[in-house]
DNA sequence: AGCTTTCCCATGATACCCCATAAGTACCCA
DNA sequence: TGGGTACTTATGGGGTATCATGGGAAAGCT
């Protein structure tokens, strides 16, 4: 299992272990069997339980990829379709990921199933990537995902680096 | 048996969320068989048996479409009408959901019998597509709800994302 | 009676659970 | 420092409950 903290010794490492953080990181191939079960890398298990709900995935609006997430971010989309017209683009928009995302119920294991729908959208033959990004994680054929962070790497080196402002948060809030 | 879990912690009451959302989600397609019958979404029974009241099936006012939801939804309804002018416009579209809508019993398999009006209205044959958007779901027929979701995909391929402020996080640990 | 509505049972498919196993890792102890 | 042990994790398979669906019987309604 993977701390984001240091451990020092004694009892420190206990309140430092109280810091790591609640979010989706690192990436992780697992197979995906005759079934369609595929393990939840472990990590991932572990931030799901923290945040005391079950997990969601949909399918991404805009890349051929499924996303993951905890209820939080379901909670947020039906809200922010409340407060806009509900005809609007950007409500029907937000009703297509409601639409597409499912309650994935993970057995003892901490396997999913995917439904066949899932695994034509993604693509997905007989592995699977899990790709973090923070609050969320994707869900990649091997082979995609790979494409898509070289291209990201070579627009970094070439086209420069997207600006980053990590001044404005504190970061003690929520996670 | 899924409760709001409330945790005290030391004096101040965290409410850990126990954020298992009661909301309709992701599609189904079911079958309407030759006696109107049509199985409502297991999930989708649990979420209104967890209302404790009966499903309402109505008319969508601007798709051609049915919409359904559980007593709370309704009620928001009735509430929202009694906000406006009575004689406004607004309020007229709004009693318009209200008359069309109807109380729909479920035999023990948990099927629904869909009245003819309700079948003619939607265009429905003998598949019908189940679309979660949250509070309430639509049904449509299949073939119209395909075109409408990559009507909508294509838009945010080329328009972009609606906006979600995820830094305003209302909803607890943001995953 | 004729018709509609509601209930009850049967069935095939799927989803879920339990078990087992293998590989890797952490830990302990000499 | 090396080796061995216990644990976690990922994976596979088989049995059982749940679900969607179809048909038929019973119970109102006119």
């Amino acid at each position: 299992m993977r701390l984001f903290a240091y451990q020092i010794c004694g009892d420190k490492a206990l309140a430092l272990r109280e810091m790591r953080l609640d979010l989706f990181l690192s990436t992780f191939e697992n197979r995906i069997d005759k079934k369609g079960r595929l393990s939840v890398p472990a990590p991932y298990r572990t931030v799901l339980e923290r945040s005391a709900g079950p997990l969601y995935v949909y399918k991404s609006l805009t890349l051929p990829c499924l996303e993951g997430c905890g209820p939080a971010r379901i909670a947020q989309i039906v809200d922010a379709i409340d407060e806009l017209d509900a005809l609007s683009e950007d409500a029907i928009t937000l009703q297509t990921i409601l639409s597409s995302a499912q309650e994935m119920r993970m057995d003892p294991e901490g396997r999913m199933t995917l439904p066949p729908d899932f695994i034509g959208f993604a693509e997905l033959e007989d592995q699977a990537v899990f790709a973090g990004i923070g609050r969320s994680f994707q869900i990649w054929h091997p082979n995609r995902y790979r494409d898509r962070e070289n291209q990201s790497r070579n627009r970094a080196q070439t086209g420069g680096l997207p600006k980053l402002n990590l001044s404005r948060r504190s970061h003690g809030e929520g996670t």
